[in-house]
DNA sequence: GGCGCCTCCTGGAGGC
DNA sequence: TGCCTCCAGGAGGCGC
């Protein structure tokens, strides 16, 4: 599933094919996928039709290219990956792709005539045309970008623990006031964008706390200990191209990436534990799973009042 | 306002 | 072989 790093992963790949681009042609062959554009496919493809890509950015899962001028760009084309969406290359007039919703004709002053081409097998991803807005704090909107713009759709996101920018005092300040388990917190893209159910997974695991263990309860040096392997293990699978379990995530030129090979956690139930060979446990949560070792990891004891 | 459940969706896997 | 059910999960909506 498309998470920080395979979302960088794309990010990265698609750059120098795209910045500098003008898009000569765009055809919407399915409408699900622009559930977050204001509009239909024909409004979509005139939005889009003669202007040129300024950039390619990212902030948490999310993707935008600048319109245009990135210098003085308002508006940019922002994607989500969702769960098994995909942005490939193509060759320009390369045949239609296994679930392709949305194709981009560019047209490079380098790179000459391509194509990228948005598909998606669950269409849970999404394209849309959006306005750019100034951030909140004045840095850079996210990866690949200056500028401090972020689009619309992407203002509430918060940064990802790559960020530059990344605010660890607000982040130690949601923790201290969530009672929630601290793997939803994670997977609240508002407290700390681009973690997924498999990094959290991976990053608890590597933190040796609980899923479930209350957000507020946890020590400053917890916190800590959390964004250190937060930062950690998306690094790493950044550094190994992302992680792929089948063909729903792949990069631009439709590879998959290695960091499956490095889990410790997600999916292996029942496997011995990396660091104490006790059976790792598989447990329901909010329709999806958690994968943790219940020995390396226990729930905190509730402190008894007196 | 905080919290947590539900829904959207497709296709592979497994059971019968 | 074919049909049915379950499962995977990001993000936003909605009810409590």
């Amino acid at each position: 599933m498309p998470e920080l790093p395979e979302v960088e992963v794309v990010r990265a790949g698609l750059a120098p094919a795209v910045v500098g681009a003008m898009i000569s042609g765009v055809s919407v062959s399915d409408e699900r996928a622009l559930t977050r554009h204001d509009g239909d496919g024909g409004a979509f493809e005139r939005a889009l039709t003669g202007r040129r890509i300024g950039a390619a950015a990212r902030r948490g899962k999310f993707l935008w290219m600048p319109l245009d001028d990135e210098a003085t760009a308002s508006e940019a084309i922002v994607g989500h990956l969702g769960m098994s969406g995909q942005m490939l290359l193509r060759e320009s007039g390369a045949g239609p792709e296994r679930h392709e919703r949305v194709r981009l004709d560019i047209v490079h002053p380098i790179h000459g005539d391509l194509a990228v081409v948005f598909a998606d097998q669950r269409t849970f991803g999404s394209l849309a045309v959006d306005t750019l807005v100034p951030t909140d704090d004045g840095a850079p909107g996210g990866f690949g970008t200056a500028l401090p713009r972020v689009p619309c759709q992407v203002a509430h996101i918060a940064r990802d623990p790559l960020d530059p920018a990344f605010d660890e005092r607000a982040f130690r300040a949601s923790l201290a006031v969530k009672r929630s388990g601290i793997k939803r917190v994670l997977l609240d893209q508002t407290v700390v964008s681009g973690i997924g159910n498999i990094y959290a997974d991976e990053i608890l695991w590597a933190a040796r706390i609980h899923p479930d263990a209350p957000a507020s309860a946890l020590s400053t040096r917890a916190a800590g200990r959390i964004l250190a392997e937060a930062r950690a293990v998306l690094q790493k699978a950044l550094a190994e191209g992302g992680t792929s379990f089948d063909a729903q995530y792949v990069n631009v030129n439709g590879q998959a990436g290695y960091f499956a090979h490095s889990l410790h956690a997600y999916g292996r139930t029942a496997q011995p534990c990396d660091r104490c060979a006790a059976p790792l446990v598989r447990v329901s949560f909010t329709n999806r799973s958690s994968h943790y070792c219940p020995r390396c990891q226990r729930l905190p004891r509730p402190r008894l009042s007196r």
